[in-house]
Order: structure tokens, then C-alpha cells, then sequence
DNA sequence: CTTGAGTGAGACATCATCGTCTCATTCGGT
DNA sequence: ACCGAATGAGACGATGATGTCTCACTCAAG
């Protein structure tokens, strides 16, 4: 009887990330609730949004525990934390174009947090001599972030397989387009 | 009196790169009109948007003839696509976006144009020898047009420079953050 | 069986935006 | 200077989404 509120959460984050339009009542059918009842638990859209938002921040959280930020060399670790992101690619690809809709909200404190630990991590690889120093550890956080968006997208349009993409991220964020001569 | 069309595309093109869902009314006072008038020129909102798609895409194009994508190596080539790509980055971020947003409209027949001449380069590039060809064609135009996107939001909330945005792009997409050892 | 909490369906008012219309005003060409 | 086309401001109704409310129903615990 009681609403399993993860569930809920899981259910409009899948949806929203197809469709970043959906009114809260497509978002209640696709949860399998009524609209009354999705407004009990959440007191309106922003509440809910503010709650995936809060959702994706620990799924993230969790992926990059899971892959270990610190351990190995940074390339190594890059490729595991793009490894534990697809899953919730679709949902991060969602907040952040939520995120840069809402310009005068403020930002979730948390995704800082996040921030700061890829940013830590790209600084490592270039103090390691791993990574370039000539693209800042800003820059090529961004460019993460763009292009776990883009391969949601590609994946989402049918552009590029599911399969490939976490691969196709890595690689082209660690090695560029361009043929290498060493090997 | 006559009210610029090109001007008012041009307004409009800006202020929605920075905020998406931006009102007629807003749209309106930022180029300097009244509401009405916005709507003497431009039958509703759609049709401002694939008014301003359509702006986009001919920039875009433009663009692309500048870049001379068929002369020179498939890298320089991209390089000063890139470069000529800059100024209208902000746009073209907002439409991506836009597209991504309506699932169920038809996309207009120029993106199609469009990407298959970057395709093209990629390919070309692939065959000459200079870009690697475990990376599809399709993958890194995805690639280009997410890096394009982030760089233009990065710049948009100063978290990058607007002068270092190219250098970043072209830098990260061909040679990746790795660093090289054969220089 | 009884009871109460939780739910689904729907009604309802509110709000923002849109698209259309009118009317007075202004600008540019003649 | 005159006249017509174009504009700005505002009113108006329509529309869609939101948030709140009521009411009947269901389910599970006691």
C-alpha cells in the first residue's frame, strides 16, 4: 500500500531523462501512482526535481566510490569512474541541462563536492605526468561531464550502441581522435 | 520602422542560449519589440524556434564553408572548424538541447546536411591515417557537438575562458588528456 | 469483523503563457 | 505636410499545468 518513494524516484528519473518536458501527471502514470498521491510525498514538481536531483547526486557518490578515485593511476581510474557512471548517465544528462535551465537557483552544494573529486583526480593524472597540463583540470572536467551527456543522448537516439559507449567515452577522453604513433 | 527580422533572430539567439525557456514577452523586450509585433513576424513560438534552427543551421553551414573541411589533413581541418564554429557555439548549444527536448518532432532535413559533411571529415581523416578508426565517425561527431556544447555552457558560467574554449576543444578532441609521448 | 491509514480518481480554482484582437501613436515615403 | 503602413501597449479568451481538496475504495493490522 504505502508508495515505495525510491521507486517513485526511479521511475520519474527513467522518464525524464527520455523526456525532460513530462508533466507531473505522466510522471505519477509512469510511477504507477495516482497524481494525488505523487503530490503527497512530494509538496510539487520543484520538490521532486530538487529530490532527483538529490538522487542522482548519490548515485554519483556512489560510482565514485565504487571506482576507487584514488587507487592506480589516474587514466586507470578515469576509466573506471566512466565504467560505474553509465548506468546513470541518463539521469546526470537530465540534471544538467536541468541545472542550466534554473540559472538563478542556486546550486546543490553536493555536485561542488563532486566537482572537487573529478577535479582532484584530473589534477593527480597531471601532477603524475599521466595528463597534459596544458588543458585545465576544469576544462577537462566539463568535457566529462559533456560528453557522458552526449553518449547518453547518442545511446537515447540510437546513434551509437549502448555497448560501446562507456568505451567510447574513455577512450576518446584519454587518447583524443587523433592515431597515436606510440603503439 | 520595419522591424530587422535578422535582428531580432539575433536577439532572440541570445538571450535563449543563455536561458532556454525564456517567454514570447521576454524574447520580445529583449530585441527591443513589442510582443505583438514578435508575433506580426513570427506566427507563435514554434515558429520562431525553427526560425531561429533554421538561422542556426545556415551558420553553421557557413561556418563549415569557411573551414574549407576538404582541404589540408583531416586535423586542421576540424581545428579551424572549431575555431570558425566559436562565435555561434551558444546557439547551437541552446538548439541541441531544444532537439533533444521534442522526442516526437521531425527533425529538420539540414542537421542531416550538416552532420554528414563532420561525419565526412572524421571518415576522411580515418582513411588518411590520421585519426584512429576504433572510434566511429558517428561517435566523434556526437563528441564534437557535446564538447561544443559544454565548452559554450563552461564560458557561459566562467568556469573556462572564452579565449582558451577553442584551444580546449580542438586540444582535447584530437589528442586527448593523455600525455603524448611522441613529443 | 472493524477500523484507520493510504490511495486513486476526479473536481476545482489558480496561475502563467500563448495567440488574437483593438486602438492610438509613430515613422517613413511621397 | 499628409497619408498609410507598421508598431507598442494593453485587453481578452483559450489552454495546459499545477496544487489543493473531497470522496469512495482498498488493504492490512488489531
Amino acid at each position: 500500500m504505502a508508495v515505495d518513494r525510491s521507486h517513485v524516484l526511479t521511475a520519474a528519473a527513467a522518464l525524464l531523462a527520455r523526456r525532460p518536458t513530462s508533466s507531473m501527471d505522466e510522471i505519477a502514470r509512469a510511477a504507477g501512482i495516482g497524481r494525488a498521491t505523487l503530490h503527497r510525498h512530494f509538496a510539487g514538481r520543484d520538490a521532486l526535481i530538487r529530490a532527483l536531483e538529490q538522487l542522482g547526486i548519490e548515485q554519483l557518490t556512489r560510482a565514485m566510490d565504487a571506482a576507487r578515485l584514488g587507487e592506480g593511476d589516474a587514466p586507470a581510474a578515469l576509466r573506471r569512474l566512466i565504467a560505474e557512471t553509465e548506468p546513470v548517465a541518463g539521469v546526470l544528462a537530465f540534471l544538467f541541462t536541468e541545472n542550466q535551465l534554473f540559472e538563478g537557483a542556486e546550486i546543490n552544494e553536493g555536485w561542488n563536492r563532486l566537482d572537487a573529486r573529478i577535479h582532484t583526480l584530473f589534477r593527480r593524472g597531471q601532477e603524475e605526468g599521466d595528463f597534459r597540463i596544458d588543458l585545465g583540470a576544469a576544462w577537462l572536467t566539463e568535457a566529462l561531464y559533456g560528453l557522458i551527456g552526449a553518449g547518453a543522448w547518442a545511446v537515447h537516439d540510437g546513434r551509437v550502441a549502448r555497448n560501446d559507449v562507456t568505451h567510447s567515452i574513455a577512450e576518446l577522453l584519454l587518447g583524443g581522435a587523433r592515431r597515436s604513433m606510440e603503439k
